[in-house]
DNA sequence: CTTGACCTTACAGTAACTGGAAGCTTTATC
DNA sequence: GATAAAGCTTCCAGTTACTGTAAGGTCAAG
């Protein structure tokens, strides 16, 4: 399979597929002229990466969970642990998005947004 | 004022306050000894930047919005078009991570996470 | 007079791609 | 068989908003 064939397969572009390549997630054979071939196996690992990316983990952990999907005699107590913790990071982010979004929408609430200068939330951001 | 009073008083670190100058947020004058030397109101827009950068608007928005501040006669319609527009890519911001919280959630909640191989947390990513 | 704190610039690195240029190979068309 | 279009390659630069580090000038204290 060449890339485009896989690109299309995994939804992935054929850019984002050479990058991984290019920081070691995976490595796809060569033909003779030099083109990328990629087996199914390839195209497992790519659809694993981006349902993982999906997901939001980062590409280290992207690349953990794949050797651990890898590793026959991992505890699935090692992969929780890493879904955890980015479960928590989400978490986190998803409070401080909420904190900006009530401030937001209140001071977007209270502008009268017409042509007139005066603006509550230049007053707050001045404040 | 040095760099390192305004450091403190605005708790933006100096990197950052430097950074602002290199972009053009800011100019502050220069001593004879190449020191910068920060006025009032360069600690007021400072100030302001510091704040709406921590309601997530981005350092374009912080520019336009720098502007619209200065600008006596702006209409506080533009200001809520900026604050608005931000506040719909929040939105879908947290939609996206709620959604990859929902999924985490309940497939960490369905993993053992003892020391056995099953998971479904890397099934899923396998799927 | 030296030590330490503070200031300067300049360059590299971060995360995860994305865009574009220059050039080879393959495939389709005439 | 010539040629053009599509597809592949590598390499380099750009994105966002800083942050780290190095090398070196300046200033205040003892």
């Amino acid at each position: 399979m060449n890339i485009s064939d896989v690109s299309q397969k995994t939804g992935l572009p054929a850019k984002t597929i050479r990058y991984y390549e290019e920081i070691g997630l995976l490595t796809p054979n060569r033909s003779e002229n030099g083109y990328r071939v990629f087996s199914e196996t390839h195209l497992h690992k790519l659809a694993f990466l981006g349902r993982a990316r999906t997901l939001g983990f980062s590409i280290e952990d992207c690349r953990t969970l794949l050797a651990l999907y890898e590793d026959e005699s991992r505890a699935s107590a090692d992969v929780r642990a890493v879904a955890e913790e980015h479960l928590k990071q989400i978490n986190d982010k998803i409070s401080q998005f909420e904190e900006m979004r009530a401030t937001l929408q209140h001071l977007v609430r209270s502008c009268a947004g017409d042509d007139r200068p005066d603006c509550p939330i230049l007053q707050d951001l001045a404040r």
